[in-house]
DNA sequence: AACATCGATTGAATCGTTTCAGAAGTTTGC
DNA sequence: GCAAACTTCTGAAACGATTCAATCGATGTT
């Protein structure tokens, strides 16, 4: 059961390794007949050239890049992949996405298999939390392979391309304290992003440079993913008396937003009227939510651009370039899930 | 300018290929000084081993296959992707997603791209309009490469997994004609896709099995893309006086019935009390759109599932499979989009 | 009949790594 | 003091295709 090479068909069909490549390359050197008949050997061996091999001698002239995203249902994941894929196009250089799933082990994987395809760079949405296993981003540096991530992570120096997650909390949190709310909490997103860190620090901020004070409960982890934010948000509110509830909430991100709308009509809790919510990302489906959301707009194809941008550069440079870090900025995008209060 | 090898980085550390091959995979029969001095060259040089090289030698061990979907922002594609993925995980395959955006040279390049970086197989959502380009898939077909295709595609004989179209939209249009609808109208998709035509024979066919005559002006064509199907429906209806309006709309899929639920609103009819809508696919934020919408499910993940089913069975197989036809039912999901009319 | 031409095929060199048997040098055991 | 064992390193073979100069036969030309 050993594997079919390109000499076990030209022996087979009685000529020599030159021609049998002659006639996978449809080159018009070869007579018809014979080409009929190493096709024919071809189908009955069950050959499949290993694409691997004929790079070599030949140059792998392909340019392609990668990402390495975490959910690939969520569109703002596809929004920074398209991102990448214009800017990567306009350069010749083709996308190859992947999700892993929040999964440590995928991550990993992806990020060897990019670098033994001969992937020319990766743009990496990096799991931060458990024990930061960030061994194979080292290893992606001892090969000098170039690469840029979607979030920091401690203790490797790399390059970055993110938003200013605690600035885009700031501005919800001053939004909502303008519209004459006090009573805000912040449910947080989950530990595997850097992003859930940087927000709740936004929101600590905000309020200290506010005349309103800070308590270590409008801090509530509920995660993002749809049903266990859902979930979360059930019992957080079917623990409490009607009256205290916060009169806003600062979501993680818009996919939790939606989990969030959907709980709170579950729950007979009307939007805007009995709680503002502000969602964060600016997902496209975001203006069409049950409630059309107010939201903190990160700017996702600009991010995906910028990445790229840094991602080529590096890849084309003979010499090892310093390390960048690029931050976004953010808009608030007021919509209906938010009102004015009265005080 | 020319490329970096290990051989350069040997002779400028004054060392064997051998011993940096060895620093590089990190075996531990290396002298830590030998170690780092390599590693100070290599970065120093540089150098980026070529992955392709490594592979070769010692026998590209990952299993790992390929989609080509249309579009990485529309969830279908990336609902059947996970499909795809989860069954592909439970038996040890990774998944790269790539997208061609419509865009025939990228489904072209991609299909090569694969079989180059011993990508072990490929599901394909092909591309199906202009002068049929299926040059590649034959090329696919001489190297024995395993493939799947998600829609048919005449004129190539391959494994397809795809759904019953004809009959989903036959039951959209009985659904309709059940409550009452007479006039109806299917909005069709672009010519890109096999979906398009299949489904306008089913709404004829739809029609054939009914007491209702069918009409060539039902059939208008709108495309799917965002900003065209909603341009388009605002000239259909600004075009004809209110008394011509359908009662019902038959959706290409549920992307472009949200641009028509947007245009309608803008043209300030309402859904369902002036015009019912029904869409096609069942995506994830069907449920959640403006009016929850009335649609055929198609089982994405299903889908998927089987896709990778039937590529891993022919990836593994030692000798060429029979080709595979799959083709899964559609399920009508009743929403708020529609409603019974009084005749 | 000798020579040039042309089409089809061959086979050895090549791509850049990994692998591993064995050499060289060093330490341990007795 | 010598063999055995261990550590570190070397160098050539191998992976499986492509490439291209050289060859071979057949055909055409004079």
């Amino acid at each position: 059961m050993k594997k079919i090479t390109i000499e076990d068909v030209a022996k087979r069909a009685g000529v020599s390794k030159g021609t049998v490549s002659a006639v996978m390359n449809a080159r018009n050197t070869v007579k018809t007949e014979t080409r009929d008949h190493v096709l024919e050997v071809m189908k009955e061996l069950h050959f499949r050239p290993q694409g691997i091999a004929r790079n070599l001698r030949s140059g792998n002239q392909d340019k392609c890049i990668g990402i390495i995203i975490k959910d690939v249902n969520y569109p703002f994941y596809t929004a920074i992949a398209t991102g990448v894929r214009d800017y990567a196009n306009s350069k010749g250089y083709s996308l190859l996405i992947t999700s892993s799933e929040n999964n440590h082990q995928s991550e990993k994987r992806f990020s060897q298999l990019f670098a033994a395809k001969d992937i020319k760079g990766a743009i990496i949405a990096p799991l931060v939390d458990g024990t930061a296993e960030i061994e194979h981003l080292f290893k992606l540096k001892m090969i000098n392979y170039p690469f840029v991530l979607l979030e920091d992570v401690r203790g490797i120096q790399a390059n970055v391309v993110t938003i200013d997650n605690s600035n885009a909390i700031k501005k919800a949190v001053k939004y909502l304290m303008d519209c004459g709310h006090s009573r805000i909490v912040h449910f947080a997103g989950p530990p595997s992003s850097s992003h859930t860190e940087e927000r709740i620090e936004g929101f600590r901020h905000a309020f200290s440079e506010s005349t309103l004070a800070f308590k270590e409960d409008m801090i509530v982890s509920i995660g993002s993913r749809q049903e266990e934010s859902y979930g979360n948000t059930l019992n957080y509110f079917r623990k409490r008396p009607r009256n205290e509830y916060p009169t806003a909430i600062v979501c993680f991100n818009d996919q939790q937003a939606l989990a969030i709308l959907t709980a709170l009509k579950e729950l007979n809790i009307r939007v805007p009227d009995d709680i503002s919510i502000i969602g964060n990302d600016d997902i496209s489906y975001a203006k069409i939510y049950p409630v059309p959301l107010t939201t903190i707009r990160a700017l996702q194809r600009e991010i995906g651009q910028r990445a790229a941008e840094l991602l080529i550069r590096n890849i084309e440079s003979s010499k090892l370039l310093p390390v960048e870090r690029v931050v976004l900025e953010t808009e608030l995008i007021a919509r209906e899930s938010t009102r004015a209060i009265m005080r």
